[in-house]
DNA sequence: GTAGGGTTAG
């Protein structure tokens, strides 16, 4: 039987360096092959060894990727204005080198001279006409009510008077009817910028169609359109998520023979930032670049807030880099939108001391700064930089926003600052400036919701229905979880029920809070809880039905856990197979726990579970649930004595970390993995100097190896 | 919002 078990190991772990993979135990007497593949699996690190073909990925992505590249976008565009094809897009790159003979003229791709805007002529009727205007937005939206106040002009519509008035109306439909009411005037022929005030106003009612429609207007007018209209055009293509209208009109612009200035320039890169399209915006840049332009801080708010967006770290410093290089000053907006990209980045640090540059620079945070900031801090759990900043914004008396507030409330929830936030809430409550809304409500009930306090989230609950706030999903989700720490499951199913009916759609994370509470609770109870499963996410009753089912195979479970991770958002995958782990568990379905932390490892979503250098191997628990964590420990301790007994070497140190729970509500993995280990009777000792962790001496665990067989070896 | 581009919350 051994032999058998370690020739199926040895064909799977050729080029492996680690000897413990290869030695894994065998499982419960060893009685299948594919059970011991898996033991292999769970502790193995390296991405070349063999695993079994289940790539989610490859079935998460493929929608994607539907507009053309900007290469191929700017293909026209290369032909007619560029002399020389273009370079490849070097990402992260200086570009000043792509221009190897100076004496050829560099090609453009933008204007390096921004349109000029005429000037602004003193109208001495302006008093007279702001009132016409004030009267026209405030009169009736009929027809009728707008045309008699038009008869009321109080001086004739010439262009000077006409264009102010034009200025001064909102919204979009009475812009329209005072623009058309000039055209049948006929006083004057309607110049661009005419169109273009009309098109800006259509823009704040995102009226692409009529903006598109009275372009086509000029273009068959033979009236000019210039810079302004194109990004005009562009920016409202945007608004209205028309990313291939605005591309579209981009490029007309080059065919007619306009060049963009640096402002419709930033406009278009923009289009592509919030497309996510990184390597079309820093070809862009480049191209940019290589024209002779040095972009202003909107074109670097841009490029930040495309590397924030992808999390890109190694972008968000070739902004700052370049800035430097370039002697552009970041002003408040750039910081701000580097901060957020810090913050995304996961650089809580380099977050605070961009935001201590800002201020040394001389420039005052905002209310989004201070947003951006108060969020990484309660992100990172950084209790003490959040506390101070707060301070400083007292004292400072800087600007904050109903935003901020609500910010600062999640931020408590994070923290478990659970009086900070109760005074807070009632500040709230008492001031004139801001207004407790859903978002603010939401937070305290994260915060009753963790901490388990059933009553306040209760009583919370029912204040939002008096004063007709409804609840989101998270609040419901919050609800959840608070009643079903508190074992409420029949106030659970009330939320529950009257939430979806007032049309709350259960997400991922419901549905994971939701599995959670079945976890941890049993009989009639997790039936209720199973109920509102089955009308959130039927699919997951149906395969927590299968892992239960002693006569379903292994390879049916993998088929459908895969298919379940596949309809399920990637952050609430290991939410999802944690919670699974748990139930098989307290199902006594041990051995489905052990083939779903396998396949949960397979599926990448514990990744670093087990670390290794020479000195030390590590078992890092911290992001799994109690029964997944005893699961993991359980497998791996077989692992060691498996290693033991062969006499494989093993480190000096061996150790397991569960975290210390920084977060004051954290419901303590240390404490359950302790009385786990203790259970087991296994060498680990809790460390008194790194909390969360727990620690074995190599000689520890032979000798516990070795007692252990000496005493089945009695038992027998 | 005074003819055009960039930044805030589970």
């Amino acid at each position: 039987m051994a032999a058998k078990f370690s020739t199926a190991l040895d064909i799977h772990c050729n080029n492996i360096p680690y000897t413990l993979d290869s030695k894994l135990p065998l499982p419960h007497g060893g009685s299948s092959s594919r059970l011991s593949i898996k033991r292999f699996t769970v502790f193995c690190n390296n991405s070349k060894s063999q695993k079994p073909n289940l790539n989610l990925d490859l079935d998460l992505d493929s929608p994607r990727k539907a507009t053309p590249s900007l290469s191929e976008q700017l293909k026209p565009l290369s032909n007619t204005i560029l002399d020389d094809p273009p370079s490849q897009a070097r990402i992260l790159s200086k570009p000043k080198s792509t221009w190897v003979n100076p004496t050829r003229p560099k090609p453009s791709v933008l204007s390096l001279q921004r349109q000029k805007k005429s000037a602004y002529s003193y109208n001495p009727k302006v008093r007279d006409l702001k009132n016409f205007a004030r009267r026209l937005n405030e009169c009736h939206f009929s027809n009728e009510a707008f045309v008699a106040v038009l008869d009321d002009i109080p001086h004739e519509p010439a262009r000077d008077n006409a264009l102010l008035v034009l200025n001064s109306i909102r919204p979009w439909q009475k812009s329209v009817l005072f623009f058309n009411w000039i055209k049948t005037k006929n006083l004057f022929p309607l110049e661009t910028i005419f169109y273009n005030v009309v098109m800006k106003s259509l823009r704040f009612g995102r009226q692409f169609q009529q903006i598109e429609e009275l372009a086509f207007e000029m273009i068959d007018g033979g009236v000019e359109l210039d810079n302004i209209t194109y990004s005009t055009i562009i920016t409202c293509a945007k608004r209205c998520n028309l990313f291939d209208k605005a591309v579209e009109w981009f490029e007309r612009m080059y065919k007619t023979g306009l060049m963009p200035d640096e402002v419709t320039y930033s406009a278009v890169l923009d289009v592509y930032a919030q497309l996510g399209k990184v390597e079309e915006v820093m070809s862009l840049y480049e191209r940019g670049r290589a024209s002779g332009w040095t972009p202003d801080p909107v074109a670097f708010a841009v490029l930040a807030k495309v590397f924030g967006a992808a999390g890109d770290y190694d972008g968000i410093r070739f902004v700052l880099q370049e800035m430097k290089s370039l002697e552009v000053k970041p002003n408040v907006v750039v910081y701000n939108t580097l901060l957020e990209a810090m913050g995304k980045a996961g650089k809580p640090g380099l977050a605070r001391s961009l935001f201590e540059e800002m201020m040394e620079s001389g420039l005052s945070p905002d209310a989004k700064t201070l947003t951006a900031l108060i969020k990484i801090y309660g992100k990172a759990r950084w209790a003490r930089d959040a506390l101070e900043l707060w301070e400083r914004m007292k004292t400072n008396g800087w600007p904050m926003d109903f935003i901020l507030y609500n910010t600062l409330l999640s931020m408590c929830a994070d923290l478990g600052l659970e009086e900070e936030a109760e005074t807070l809430f009632d500040d709230m409550r008492k001031s004139e400036h801001c207004r407790l809304d859903s978002w603010s409500y939401t937070a305290m009930l994260d915060i009753y919701g963790s901490v388990g306090n059933a009553e306040k989230a209760m009583a919370l609950f029912e204040e939002m229905s008096e004063v007709g706030i409804e609840l989101s999903v998270m609040g419901c989700t919050c609800l959840v979880q608070c009643f079903g720490r508190a074992k409420r499951i029949d106030d659970l199913v009330k939320v529950f029920e009257s939430s979806v009916q007032r049309g709350v759609k259960p997400d991922d994370r419901l549905c994971g809070c939701l599995l959670s509470v079945v976890a941890n609770c049993k009989g009639d109870d997790a039936d209720k809880v199973l109920a509102c499963l089955q009308q959130a996410n039927p699919k997951l009753v149906t395969f927590i039905k299968l892992l239960e089912d002693e006569s379903a195979s292994y390879d049916i479970v993998k088929e459908e856990f895969r298919s379940i991770l596949t309809n399920t958002s990637d952050d609430a995958r290991r939410p999802f197979c944690n919670c699974l782990i748990d139930i098989c568990r307290n199902r006594n379905r041990a051995e489905r726990a052990h083939e779903l932390l396998y396949l949960g490892t397979v599926y990448g979503l514990y990744p670093g579970l087990h670390t290794k250098t020479p000195e030390e191997w590590r078992l890092n628990v911290r992001a799994l649930s109690v029964g997944a964590a005893q699961t993991a420990f359980e497998e791996w301790m077989r692992t060691l004595v498996k290693i033991v007994q062969s006499e494989e070497t093993l480190p000096e140190v061996l150790s397991a970390n569960t975290g210390a729970g920084t977060h004051k509500f954290s419901q303590g993995l240390a404490n359950a993995f302790a009385s786990h280990v203790e259970k087991l009777a296994a060498p680990f000792k809790q460390s008194e100097e790194k909390a969360g962790f727990f620690i074995a001496s190599r000689e520890d665990v032979v000798s516990w190896v070795q007692s252990q067989a000496a005493a089945a070896t009695a038992t027998a």
